[in-house]
DNA sequence: GTGAAGCTGACCGCAGGCTGACGGGGCGGG
DNA sequence: CCCGCCCCGTCAGCCTGCGGTCAGCTTCAC
């Protein structure tokens, strides 16, 4: 597969480019629009990887202008999380999916994926747990059919048990997903969203393991 | 296989630096614990060799925040010949190993490829002992396929046995990784969470040793 | 047999977790 | 520009079960 890095901060780069390279994928690294629009002109590419920060632009306006050229490659935005509106603001420019920074590498490759098998045919994938159906990458949560809107806190801390569904997640590690480590909590945060969200899903989806985390229940 | 490498000293650093590239290791260098942090947020590591002495903290505490985070990637010491005290807290807080400077570099090369051979690639690790599955990621032990859940005390002691399978461990040590050296205990805790443990996991997966301590039985 | 070391069931104190309530601030609509 | 809505961070009070303590028993060395 043929992908296009967009990414102007060299070490989260180089972590990407080694883990893409390591998965077997073709990549082209670029820090500004400009050299990725030169790389785009001359190049097809199978997956956009865009940061939205970029020293000559901002990536929205970018992905605006590439998919009314017609471009219809897949993009992953990769965002901070402060970033929330214009993330989703990217997702209705046309993007595929995105990573919030920091994310984990092997969960980069998870999307890589994702996006590969979209792409080749399949139907979104739906993971479907006891009542609840959700669906990634329109991220719409059902709850025995019903839809029950997430807000964008609720939906990043959820998002995060069904990427790793056994997975053990500790407080700070949920903080960490949830704040860009210069915005400073204190108090019960992310006990409230936890709350919250069993409120929304029902009980038993999160459970909780005293004095270490949560994780997803059931199975 | 991806290592960080957290030293100040720039003399050994780049003699490090070029050992491990030389053995083929992709390497990232940091000489200071928030940098270390940085890079841990962003990317996955293999290997992380940690001095104990960095210009912003004590590597011990780093240690065990990372641990505490969840992190359990392996940790190779680097430690000068007249810091045994804080060597042993480190083994204690979790480290795998420890160098004592100066080392010879071909030592250095050993010590890495036996961690490498223990962890042995996979991303999860999952510990198999006797009717027992350990893993370490995500925190979760199976005994026959039925998960057994621990408290978070238990956990902490538990994978002290587990990250060194043929250490004798005294209760004091066991106290130590425990007990963040404010918090003061008397009375027989160890013997406690250890009969605790061994009802949960089957008495014979840790043994006594009298008058010295304890032990991971079988293999 | 004697003493020391280790084991374990029982007992609660309190730390850690839960949740209802409040309020500040951002955003949209009028 | 003002008003109202909703998101979410903070707080306080309640509740649960973790885990430190203890006592009485068992095991082991000599």
């Amino acid at each position: 597969m043929r992908i296009l890095l967009i990414e102007d901060d060299t070490v989260l780069g180089a972590a990407v480019r080694d883990q893409i390279v390591g998965d077997g994928h073709s990549l082209d690294w670029v820090t500004r629009l400009d050299h990725a629009r030169d790389h785009l002109a001359v190049a097809g590419y199978d997956l956009i990887l865009l940061d939205l920060m970029l020293p000559d632009g901002r990536g929205i306006p970018f992905l605006r202008s590439l998919r009314a050229a017609g471009n219809v490659a897949p993009v992953i935005i990769l965002t901070a999380l402060d970033q929330i509106s214009d993330r989703i603001e990217g997702l209705n420019a046309g993007a595929d999916d995105y990573l919030v920074k920091p994310f984990d590498l092997s969960e980069l490759s998870a999307r890589i994926g994702s996006v590969a098998r979209r792409y080749a045919g399949n139907p979104n994938p739906i993971v479907t747990l006891g009542a609840l159906e959700i669906d990634l990458a329109s991220r719409t949560i059902r709850h025995k059919g019903r839809v029950v809107p997430l807000t964008a806190k609720e939906w990043v801390l959820f998002e995060a048990f069904v990427q790793r569904p056994q997975q053990l997640w500790s407080k700070a590690q949920l903080e960490e997903r949830l704040y860009s480590f210069d915005t400073e909590v204190e108090s019960n945060t992310i006990e409230v969203h936890v709350s919250r969200l069993r409120k929304k899903l029902g009980h038993g989806v999160i459970e909780t393991e005293r004095g270490m985390g949560y994780r997803l229940g059931m199975a």
